[in-house]
RNA sequence: GCCGGAUUAGCUCAGUUGGCAGAGCGGCUGAUUUGUAAUCAGCAGGUCGGGGGUUCGAUUCCCUCAUCCGGCACCA
């Protein structure tokens, strides 16, 4: 007898072992047709798995997450079938799930075209139609190796010789294909359904390492149903219009061109806006503490090889020459930060030192990694260097994470993945000081109510960091705010303070920064509110439109107002259709127009009209621009 | 940096056996004086990304460089 329980708690028995699919069977027909696997007590596995004891079971179907990425799964097979059909000299490596869809990486002399992507799905479909069963075999693993290397399947038989020892070697077969694969597998193609697409080629190194060869990538995204594959399309395109760089191009904020890759011209209103975020950074770090100063851009090579960005980071300097010196420009602040903190002699009475910059940095970024304002060459960070005591770093951190969450709160942005890395292999430092900058930065993250998601080994070669990722409206992570622990430079650069032993020591630094780099931040910014900013940050707030010419001089006045407010107004009076007009500054995301005829010149009135607003609202003047004032105030109000 | 694709007017894009360069939007000019997301007409606007080659002739074919896009690698 074997009793199974149902997630809804009812119990089926059986007289003895079944398989998912006789389950699913017995449960009815509705559900048999729609199975794809089954869970069995919290472990996935094929339909056609026999269920020995009792036990807990679910059915697996494309309705869950689970039975989702089995269907992606599947696809990626079903790809890797269609591509040995179609050009036999492949040889297949790995095709996991990923968000969205899958993908499979092939080794192929020549790249696939295009062309290639639409045959392949071609067969795909035709795989699906045949439907054809999938079954699981265990392999001994020197036969595996042997069948595979016959085959002249390379990787797959290297995959096999690093699984560990003890793991069991299974093989799905489908048709004539047959992979290496731990499973599980929907029973058979025409599972898969036709929700599935292939949707963009790309080269991706073998193991994720640039050294080794370049396999030829297919992504596909597969769904549940058409429906929603068509949605998900649909999102696609939705994306691609809060693009910042499309926004950046029709909200005349800026543009890249390409005499300067990687660098940005900022135009007047994207300026603007520039201007805007840094104020109000630069304020709440003034009453958070912090002095601010300026250091060189160009600096000899001799502090860089001291600060050892010469051994570590050279590559992504830039570097010019002058009276025989080589000098760099710079790609961080911090050695010269250390080298305004070396003036004179500092007590322990003087620390923390919270020095912050806005120091235009230039890195020579990998000609492939630039990407809009997000992977820029040259940028400008809210950066800051904390010097302080080694007990000083969680009081430190805390406030650091305190102003942070308050800094992003106010910008509108509410959920933020904070990341810990702790020790690199490769380092710098005992483990004495490791064991003492980690606890203290984990003390200090608990001590501000932080949540945080280990990622093991990624800390700095000088120290244990935070990562602070903000995801936009698209779903995609953005590392912008960082928070690094620094015993290392300190000492390299001989900073010292005075204890009260009245000895010298290193005081700890440490780096951070809140909104990351402004040049990719309002890139954030930008895709986060689709370009629709609050109206403290828009950097044009309000257009004063005239219906006719006749209300020309009282939009002057009106005007003439809101510049008196210290709001960012223009005036449109172009002989136009007052819809035109509205149209035209819609487009360009201005959050008020205030529309202005005969009506509102003869009462000394103004309509006013929100960005995607239906309705207007009669106000009069001073009212109108009283409010818009407060509004523009922002954040900052209340400091 | 690596793989693939792209580069035609300010923007979005057409342009096939290689034969005088096109549209829409935007801009300018004129008419229209307009009530909340496109009024009408006219005009201007191009080394077809740069350089080299093949050809009687190249936006079109070949080579090369640059930049951009999508991935990969990188991201102190």
């Amino acid at each position: 007898m074997v009793a199974i329980t149902l997630p809804d708690g009812s119990v089926r028995t059986f007289d003895g072992p079944v398989s998912g699919t006789g389950l699913a069977a017995d449960i009815g027909p509705g559900l048999a047709k729609a199975a794809l696997a089954i869970r069995v007590n919290g472990a996935i596995k094929d339909l056609a798995a026999v269920i020995e004891e009792d036990a807990q079971v679910s059915i697996v179907t494309a309705r869950d997450d689970d039975g989702l990425a089995l269907l992606r799964h599947d696809a990626a097979h079903v790809m890797a079938e269609a591509v040995k059909e179609l050009y036999p000299e492949v040889q297949v490596t790995i095709g996991p799930v990923i968000k969205d869809g899958f993908y499979y990486d092939f080794a192929r002399p020549t790249p696939f075209t295009p062309d290639d992507l639409e045959h392949i799905e071609a067969r795909m479909r035709e795989i699906v139609a045949r439907d054809e069963p999938v079954t699981r075999e265990v392999w001994d693993r020197a036969e595996a190796i042997r069948f595979f290397t016959d085959q002249g399947e390379h990787y797959k038989a290297e995959i096999i010789q690093d699984l560990p020892e003890d793991e069991e070697i299974s093989l799905y077969r489908q048709g004539e294909f047959i992979d290496l694969c731990r499973g599980p597998h929907l029973p058979s193609t025409g599972k898969l359904g036709k929700a599935f697409k292939l949707m963009k080629l790309a080269g991706a190194y073998w193991r994720g390492d640039s050294r080794n060869e370049m396999l030829q990538r297919v992504y596909g995204t597969a769904w549940a149903d058409s429906k929603q594959l068509k949605a998900y399309l649909h999102m696609l395109e939705e994306s691609e219009k809060r693009d910042h760089r499309r926004l950046g191009r029709e909200m005349g904020l800026f543009h890249i061109q390409d005499v300067a890759p990687g660098s940005v011209f900022w135009h007047p209103r994207g300026w603007t806006l520039y201007l805007t975020l840094q104020h109000y950074i630069r304020t709440r770090l003034q009453d958070a503490g912090y002095v601010e100063v300026n250091t060189p851009q160009m600096v000899d090579r001799s502090l860089w090889e001291a600060s050892g960005h010469w051994e570590k980071f050279r590559e992504y300097m830039f570097t010019a020459e002058s009276e025989d010196r080589i000098l760099a420009l710079k790609p961080m602040n911090c050695p010269g930060h250390v080298q305004i903190y070396r003036q004179g002699i500092t007590s322990y009475r003087d620390l923390p030192i919270r020095m912050a910059e806005f120091g235009s940095c230039l890195r020579n970024e990998p000609s492939g990694a630039l990407h809009g304002l997000m992977r820029v060459r040259a940028f400008v960070q809210d950066d800051a260097h904390i010097f302080c005591t080694e007990d000083q770093i969680t009081s430190e951190t805390k406030a650091f994470c305190d102003l942070l969450m308050s800094v992003y709160k106010d910008l509108g942005f509410e959920q933020v993945t904070v990341k810990f890395a702790d020790r690199p292999a490769v380092r710098a430092g005992s483990d004495e000081i490791w064991d003492k900058a980690e606890k203290a930065l984990r003390d200090a993250t608990a001590a501000a109510g932080l949540e945080t998601v280990f990622n093991p080994g990624e800390g700095a070669f000088y120290g244990p960091k935070l990562e602070f990722d903000l995801r936009d409206a698209i779903g995609r992570d953005w590392q912008l705010g960082t928070l690094q622990v620094d015993f290392v430079l300190p000492e390299r650069l001989d900073a010292t303070y005075v204890g009260e032993d009245g000895r010298k020591h290193h005081p700890v630094m440490l780096h951070r920064a809140i909104l990351g780099s402004l040049e990719r931040f309002i890139g954030v910014l930008l895709e986060q509110y689709a370009g629709r900013l609050p109206f403290w940050l828009a950097p044009l707030q309000v257009v004063v439109a005239t219906i006719t010419n006749a209300a020309d001089d009282y939009a002057r006045q009106v005007h003439a107002a809101l510049v008196d407010a210290g709001l960012k107004a223009e005036l449109d009076v172009r002989n136009e259709k007052i819809a035109y007009k509205v149209r035209g500054h819609s487009l360009t995301k201005v959050p008020v127009i205030l529309v202005v005829g005969a009506r509102e010149a003869r009462d000394g009135t103004v309509a006013m009209r929100r960005l995607g607003g239906e309705d207007q609202e009669i106000l009069a003047l001073e009212e109108a621009a009283a409010r818009l004032k407060e509004e523009a105030a922002g954040p900052l109000a209340r400091c």
